[in-house]
RNA sequence: GCGGCUAUAGUUCAGCGGCAGAACGCCUGACUGUGGCUCAGGAUGUCGUGGGUUCGAUCCCCACUAGCCGCCCCA
């Protein structure tokens, strides 16, 4: 019989790397929180059709890689609801802000999340068919100024402090206007069109996504294509007049406060329901997902699940990708040392060497308790692997009340009374 | 979903159609209340799983599973 293992794409996530997870996750709520975010925690599965809507029922997410199934129906009169996993989690934020009527406060709701996404692709390194993700959304009435370009600048300058101060070296961001919900389609048209005799002097992939995914088109990185691609239309010519002016504000803004960033009038983001501004900030070193975070506009997101008008922008940061690109910058881990080793000397000091590491955790020290049942030196070895440094406690430091404390660095050894030892263990 | 590479000790990896190997780690001792350095000794294991070829398969063949790389796409 085989034995049990994680499923693919799947994996469990271990010390010490959950202390880099543990710093990312509360770097984001520090920085978030600056920004006046609050969080919200929805659902990990929804109605199937929830996803369909938003997503769009044509990408590849829908309609090849969600984990869906049928419930059971609740009584026989009824049919089974078909639910899915959620593949991204801002349908599920804008599904709640319409439920729970959000909008109806006339102000903007700032929301971020942090949790597990399901999609069932082929894994790789950097993707897996369970990902984190970190995201946050803006959105609200116009009334309340939610399609202002402040607003998605604001966010991207957000992020580009959660990034430095993560740490994070040599992130790029890249920017585009994908146009209005009317521009889009007009755009979608004409590139199909300029398509018609340039796809078949292009590679089989591009012949391919002129039928089924013009934008993709743009994407090509065969450098045979290149040139058909510079001379196809490009969407900022199909931008009307608030797009261009909308588009320039967040430019200006960015400008304004230092932030760099690179236009691409090929960057277009795989969701039906981006508008506007669309942004990805990548990294080297990832391989093939080089692309840390993704967002953009939604404005008509929520009228098409059925909701008020609530323009919006969100992104999502893959939390995987991030960690995969903090260990490559090795940043020598810290190590994670106890500040000392509790060693009881003879197993009739357990009980009381458990006492003692109670004390002093009290206080906030890290100890590891040892084993009255380990010889004296193997005490020392596993000490010197796991604590800076090791405290005897056997019976004579217990009648005495002067315990014996080594410095695995130094070497050096001192006698200490008990009364004393938080303090010396302190400094 | 498609293509390629890979799977041997706790870890990183050699290896060969005929007794399963190295390094590091681990255990024991030199040193019975003193770690690291050194020295001596010891144990590593369903050779990913299931079939096939063969007198004999860890090795060759097939299938499966998983990981990695690329494609597609995305975070």
């Amino acid at each position: 019989m085989s034995t049990l293992k994680a499923v693919r794409g799947t994996r469990d996530l271990l010390p010490p790397e959950t202390e880099l997870w543990n710093r990312v996750e509360e770097t984001a709520r520090r920085v978030f929180a600056r920004y006046n975010f609050g969080e919200i925690r929805t659902p990990i599965f929804e109605d199937t059709s929830l996803f369909a809507r938003s997503v769009g029922e044509e990408t590849d997410i829908v309609s090849k890689e969600m984990y869906t199934w049928e419930d059971r129906a609740r009584a026989q009169s009824e049919k089974a609801q078909s639910l899915t996993l959620r593949p991204e989690n801002t349908a599920g934020v804008v599904r709640a802000y319409i439920e729970h009527k959000l909008g109806d406060k006339g102000l903007l709701q700032k929301l971020f999340y942090i949790g597990p996404q399901f999609r069932r692709e082929r894994p790789q390194k950097g993707r897996y068919r369970q990902f984190w993700q970190i995201g946050a959304e803006v959105i609200g009435p116009p009334s309340a100024g939610s399609e202002s370009p402040l607003r998605d600048a604001e966010v991207l300058e957000m992020l580009a402090s959660f990034l430095n101060e993560l740490g994070i070296k040599d992130w790029k961001l890249t920017l585009n206007s994908v146009g209005s919900a009317s521009d889009r389609p007009r755009y979608i048209a004409a590139l199909r069109e300029a398509l018609k005799d340039k796809a078949p002097k292009m590679c089989v992939d591009c012949q391919r996504r002129a039928e089924t995914n013009p934008l993709r088109v743009l994407d090509c990185k065969v450098p045979e294509d290149q040139p058909i691609i510079e001379a196809l239309p490009k969407i900022a010519e199909y931008l009307d007049d608030d797009s261009k002016t909308h588009f320039a504000a967040v430019c200006a803004a960015l400008d304004a406060c230092g932030v760099p960033y690179e236009v691409n009038p090929r960057l277009v983001r795989g969701l039906d329901y981006y508008t506007r501004t669309t942004f990805e900030f990548s990294h080297g070193g990832l391989g093939a997902q080089n692309a840390l975070l993704g967002g953009g506009r939604y404005d008509g997101l929520s009228e098409a699940i059925g909701g008020p008008k609530a323009p919006g922008i969100g992104f999502a940061i893959g939390e995987d990708r991030l960690i995969l690109t903090l260990q490559a910058q090795a940043e020598a881990a810290p190590g994670g040392l106890a500040d000392a080793y509790v060693a009881p000397l003879g197993e009739a000091m357990n009980a009381p060497a458990l006492e003692l590491a109670r004390e002093l955790r009290r206080t906030g020290l890290r100890i590891e308790l040892g084993d009255g049942s380990f010889r004296l030196k193997k005490s020392f070895e596993v000490g010197n692997k796991l604590a800076s440094r090791i405290v005897l406690f056997g019976e004579d430091e217990q009648k005495s009340g002067i315990l014996t404390v080594k410095d695995f660095a130094t070497g050096e050894q001192v006698k200490v009374a008990r009364a004393d030892l938080i303090h010396h263990l302190r400094g």
